[in-house]
DNA sequence: TCTACTCACGAACACTGTTCGGGTCAACTG
DNA sequence: CAGTTGACCCGAACAGTGTTCGTGAGTAGA
């Protein structure tokens, strides 16, 4: 509601600033994608409708299905496009480990920084190209650091998997903070809850990423001594 | 539609067999959260909507939200049904490994009874009651084996949080089929993808949940070392 | 018997993704 | 320069979603 119209009014000063000189900018994928971006950059990916794309472009969702087949394939573009920005270094064999850990912190951030679009990954079939770009990247890493193929393979799977399950919790989580987080817990029944209760600073501890960090480590360490 | 009409048809099949002598059943929260899933077990995550539920219990929408709040209040009872469904095993230190890969397969498998409810799991916050009583269950677990509290509580959200993506994912694979998946890789441009391609079958190899099973004992393995 | 109160529900609202059909405009062709 | 082609566009509508409101029916208590 006060959305739409703000996208209107939005839309209204575009026009006027340079509506006489230009005609309308034709509709692009591109266009649709980074608006897309913006849109869930600011709001979040329940706010990506195609109807908010539409008005953010300054027209109809019919308009944008001449360029996009779904709202599904919208998505995969959208993660296409997120994958592109993360680097993957060439593979040095004495610092796998850390390039890896690299590569997974990048991803996790791209996610984080569009709060909510890990579902997206996680709904996204494994074959979009541009994640396989760094599935590859990754792969080669590894077997640079003398990891055998399936595991690597393997592994890889379930870092990506972690990377997205753990970028859509996070997004969740700023919901609930920690603190309400804590209190809870220490409201359960000491009967049926003794272990929880008496590391419950241990659970809810961790600064930043440190979760992170450690179960992709968890998961890089068990490859070098098998 | 086609389901609609199918589920009244149901409910008259269902009215005409006890119309007469019983007075129509009240709405109960149990009743909801066994009818929601049934349906899906039967038809997936998706299809459970308010108004399904609602027409299976032969009544309207706006009937249920005297006993559920949201869908999402209803989300988090189903995953905390299926959450008791797991049983905890007593802690065996010698065995603490295969314990915990136990439970964590069970609760994979109750996710994947009920195709893309595990979507509902990751989006759920981790203080459920059901879900708290089987991190409380793991932990004594991981405990016993001598595992130091912080590294068991992060593991143990980290194994939670992999079983959720893993089956979530899994829930999507009907689609495409492993086949498919296949030529698609090897359709892939050798010069940019020459990993991916030479241990194409690799990657693509594991039976079952031998990708499962491979990613929790990478977690669980780090655990025994440090 | 009359009232009070809980529960149930039909109808509606605001929103979603998606399709259809006609429309508008640019650029080729004769 | 006029005419036609064709790509692009988009208003309107459809079927479906979660959710709320106000009314109704039914049971339990006075």
């Amino acid at each position: 509601m006060t959305r739409n119209t703000r996208d209107e009014w939005a839309a209204q000063i575009a026009a006027l600033e340079d509506a006489p000189p230009a005609r309308k900018e034709p509709i692009t994928v591109g266009r649709i994608v980074t608006t897309a971006l913006a849109l869930v950059e600011a709001e979040g990916f329940d706010a990506l409708t195609m109807r908010r794309v539409a008005a953010a472009l300054q027209t109809g969702p019919a308009s944008l299905y001449a360029h996009v087949r779904n709202k599904a394939e919208l998505d995969d573009l959208l993660i296409g496009a997120l994958s592109k920005n993360v680097v993957v270094p060439a593979p040095d064999p004495a610092r796998w480990r850390e390039q890896v850990l690299d590569v997974c912190a990048q991803l996790r951030d791209q996610f984080l920084r569009y709060p909510g679009i890990a579902r997206a990954a996680l709904a996204a079939p494994p074959a979009n190209l541009n994640t396989l770009r760094i599935t590859e990247g990754v792969l080669a890493i590894l077997l640079a650091g003398g990891v055998p193929p399936r595991k690597a393979a393997w592994a890889i799977d379930a870092a990506l998997l972690y990377v997205s399950a753990y970028t859509v919790e996070s997004s969740l989580r700023g919901e609930t903070d920690r603190g309400e987080m804590l209190a809870r817990l220490k409201m359960l029944p000491p009967n049926r809850f003794p272990h929880t209760l008496e590391h419950v600073d241990e659970i809810n501890a961790g600064e930043g990423h440190d979760r992170f960090e450690f179960a992709i480590g968890l998961l890089l360490d068990g490859l070098s001594a098998g």
